[in-house]
DNA sequence: GCTCTGACTAAGCGCTTGCTTACTCTGACG
DNA sequence: CGTCAGAGTAAGCAAGCGCTTAGTCAGAGC
């Protein structure tokens, strides 16, 4: 009964998902219908609802998996090493790999935030300070162990973070840079930032 | 004639064009509705056809005039000094304070392109192409007098402005930071980033 | 062979959308 | 005082929206 229905459900469920952010990322939450995901996942209109509650709610699956798969990225960043410098180096190289590599899905999940609904959103905006307090803590322990040097280390993990986020937005896929190059001179670039 | 209608009409006018930003700014070019940006400059929703051809040419409207004056100011950053570092220097604090300052604003020209028709998009990505090239030619300039030192000024050209412009993404007002504290810590980050 | 479950759809409901039409009103001009 | 331009609106149209209803159909279990 649980096994018979493993082979069927996902995979329509799961296109669902990724038209939905295809779409989503193209044309922005509003600008997406119901139809459009539907069509993209080569079904009638009506099959999104057999999967999935509303539009929105496919919004807040794509945006809390994502966010997620980024804070468990940051995490084990910092897992692999003791050094700060080390852990920043490694946690930026990733970070803006991931956003490079996934850019589609992150520009989603950046930037269509205001569409969720108040609860959703709330539970979305924890999981940012949950990315955002592993960031600054890296920064914080690096300052104050003397590997580091900044004059505000918050101000400064926010333009870190906001530098790999934003990749999202103007990174395109065979356009001049490999996720690889733009993480090796963005991990240079951090590193000089934050004073290493 | 044309001086007896100066009082009324700007008036009007400029009151849907900011109460455009507003919405656009909080739910999205597609998340707002006419009615709303109407609501907004306290006029039925006819008036807004009044006074602007469509919802899109408020928008093109909007993001052109943004455009221009970001334009001007990277020109006036780098009009005011013949030294690279200098010109980086005032460029990076000037963008990173007018981002901060008129971040509702900059939030709608600079996430809301997609909603642009094809020739006003065309028309806008000419201008970024041009800001673009103003702030590539000041660190290329930099790398070649020696002042500078960068392995990529393309990519660090893009990583400097990526991060004045998602200052509009994240910036609150009377939440912690000043545009003037924000542009002073980016300056600084910035001249580190280009191996000032 | 019959029944039942669940993926899937054709049709469409009630509502909202961007925009238009046909109109009123005010105030400047001769 | 009559005319006329232009700002503004009440009402509404055609199209598109998110989502529902009522059903079809294939396959698994007995």
């Amino acid at each position: 009964m649980t096994a018979a229905r493993q082979p069927s459900i996902p995979d329509a469920r799961q296109r669902l998902v990724e038209a939905a952010v295809a779409s989503f990322a193209a044309r922005g939450f509003h600008g997406t219908t119901t139809r459009d995901i539907a069509a993209g996942a080569g079904m009638s209109p009506a099959a999104l609802y057999v999967h999935h509650r509303s539009k929105e709610e496919l919004l807040h699956l794509i945006s809390r998996e994502g966010h997620l798969r980024t804070l468990a990225l940051v995490q084990a960043a910092v897992a692999e090493h003791d050094d700060p410098v080390a852990q920043l180096t490694r946690l930026v190289e990733d970070f803006v790999r991931h956003h490079a590599l996934t850019h589609t899905t992150a520009r989603v999940i950046n930037y269509e935030m205001a569409a969720l609904s108040a609860e959703h959103l709330a539970e979305i905006q924890e999981l940012r300070r949950r990315i955002d307090a592993v960031v600054r803590d890296v920064i914080e322990r690096g300052v104050a162990a003397g590997v580091l040097a900044t004059p505000d280390p918050a101000m400064t993990a926010t333009a870190l973070l906001s530098l790999g986020i934003d990749v999202a937005r103007w990174y395109r896929d065979g356009a001049g840079w490999t996720p690889d190059q733009v993480a090796e001179h963005y991990r240079d670039l951090a590193l000089r930032m934050a004073g290493a």
